[in-house]
DNA sequence: GTATATTTTTAGATTAGTCTAAAAAATAAT
DNA sequence: ATTATTTTTTAGACTAATCTAAAAATATAC
């Protein structure tokens, strides 16, 4: 049984090593836990501990296999409440992070259950991200960030990261929401700025917002 | 700011003091927590100071104005999410109460808002227990427990306790849910049991029972 | 009204999660 | 191959919530 901070270090351990394809440093998971490397080293030594990684010292902590289950988990859970307050409660995209931040820690196998029946057993949340089934399997689509997409290029938006509310407001401003058709125009080499077109409609972005756009790779 | 075992002390204080209207011992709220006398000194200190209680040492604690308001607002929270969970997810009335348990701490005005709307603003939840509104103005029905009534009282169910599964199990079996027709038939003295009518259909319950099923008074 | 029993409070420890400052290990630079 | 820099770990301390055991206050009994 973890706790909700081990949880919390869990899935940015598991976001960090890409779904558990590369080590993860002390420093970086710092960094993403907003705290201090000397915590950090506290709760890796209890989350070995538990099992759910290992940690070789100064060389950074992989995922076991029962971690990546429970961290899969915990997305299921945040991917689908998510789900849940737009569609049903109608909140708007930039509004549901930091609630599901909070929910996703509601421990209650039927409950998530039910609330997946209740959402027609959605496939992708909000933002475009995949959600792991019941059985924690998750279908990884690889995704590549506008910004390193060659000019010319043809497809449509797969999602969008999550977690800036600003950010959020401004692509649904743009249009730019998964599923919608996307062509890159131009490069600016100066500022690496973008000219895109996003459903035929013609837009200038900076390099923050084409990293935060992601197509089918 | 409360924390989450704060504000289960404090909901705790408002129902053992009947919503304000007497002090609450120690050793009750000890008993009610299932916790030890010693904890519960502490935590008292640490709610006096955040001005939701006043403490009298050796006489017991009174919630205050704040106090109430803010226990009330964990009430609300917890209601309104048994509600979703039995008319939206399909829940039994005898499942929700631990899950609300949980759900009652997730902090976001915006979210209970849109669920109270959602739901279509509900006066009681599943077990007959009236919702504060957004303002936290509670309805109280001064509510009777059946094992108090007179034989040949005749009315309706108002609410049943909501803690205990399996009484919540039996009393679905026999059909006492809030808003039936309830008439008391006899009292046995030997052992308190009681001869009832649920909506025209004869049964006889225990004590236990009787004290569990709630009528306007 | 003193003795006994009960209730409540204090004292001292424990665990989870965090912090700062200092030591140790690994990496990079001369 | 030393020296310097960066990264990581240890050491020691803090807060919230809990516990057991002992002391103090209140209530009850004779
Ligand atoms: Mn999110
Ligand atoms: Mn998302
Ligand atoms: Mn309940
Ligand atoms: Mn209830």
């Amino acid at each position: 049984m973890l706790s909700l901070t081990e949880e919390n270090y869990l899935k940015a351990i598991y976001h960090l090593s890409d779904g558990g394809s590369k080590a993860v440093l002390t420093n970086e998971l710092a960094e993403a836990m907003s705290t201090k490397a000397a915590s950090v080293t506290d709760m890796i030594k209890k989350l070995s501990a538990k099992e759910v990684i290992t940690y070789e010292k100064y060389y950074g902590v992989n995922i076991t296999a029962q971690g990546k289950s429970e961290a899969l988990m915990v997305i299921r859970k945040h991917r689908l409440w998510e789900t849940f307050l737009v569609d049903k409660l109608g909140f708007a995209w930039d509004e549901v992070h930091e609630v599901a931040e909070q929910l996703e820690h509601i421990n209650s196998p039927r409950l998530i259950e039910k609330l997946d029946e209740f959402l027609g057993y959605p496939k992708v949340d909000p933002h475009g991200d995949p959600i792991p089934d019941h059985k924690g399997k998750i279908k990884i689509i690889p995704q590549v960030p506008v910004d390193q997409l060659a000019i010319g290029y043809q497809g449509k938006i797969a999602a969008v990261k999550d977690s800036d509310s600003n950010l959020l407001k401004y692509l649904d401003k743009i249009g730019a929401r998964p599923g919608v058709k996307i062509k890159v125009l131009g490069k600016e080499e100066y500022d690496d700025s973008m000219e895109i077109l996003i459903d035929d409609h013609r837009v200038f972005i900076s390099k923050a917002v084409s990293q935060n756009i992601l197509v089918v790779g």
